[in-house]
DNA sequence: GCAACCAGTATACTTTTAGTAACCACGCTA
DNA sequence: TAGCGTGGTTACTAAAAGTATACTGGTTGC
């Protein structure tokens, strides 16, 4: 739970399933959660190593981010605890 | 994450996991959470259907909890997690 | 030159969660 | 009858998580 848990390192993983994201791209689908916090939330899982953060170019600034290998186990596990969810009646 | 977050449900399922076990015995076997931390998270899993309580009145005031066959389900995942932590070098 | 977009940073604020300490009513035992 | 253990409750504080808003310095397109 000190992990994963929180309420937007689920969701950021979730939308980078499919491929790298831009910052800002990442921002709008994640709807309410502000830019620090997307900020803050990438950071730690670059730390932990479930996300890379890669500097596209530098004359039009563009960075992109994007999951890792290790990233797609801990997606996993969080895609059964969705199933669970939905199992259930929450 | 709502549902099973937080610094103590994990744990007290994994506690509940051989059998019903008596309140204050369940505090002391989660070390640093206070009573009332550990009512407040019983309260949560008994509405949620992952605990139930029984006050077995000997007379000698008695009160167990017990984990429910939903509560495993739970258990299940959440000993997911756990072995992934473990693989990994958290 | 201006607006809008890019990837952030800074600061202040509110909300939620965790944790402490003291208390209650009851029963048992020395 | 004093002190312990049982299952709580109440009031409070501290810390973590999240929100809001403004800001920088650069780029792109008109």
């Amino acid at each position: 739970m000190r992990i994963l848990g929180g309420k937007w390192k689920a969701s950021i993983l979730w939308h980078l399933k499919d491929g790298p994201v831009r910052f800002n791209e990442l921002s709008r689908m994640l709807g309410g959660a502000s830019k620090k916090m997307v900020d803050q939330r990438l950071k730690e899982l670059e730390v932990q190593g479930l996300v890379t953060r890669e500097v596209i170019c530098d004359r039009p600034i563009a960075v992109t981010y994007e999951i890792t290998e290790f990233g797609r186990t801990a997606l996993d596990i969080l895609e059964k605890l969705k199933d669970w969810t939905e199992e259930s009646d929450f």
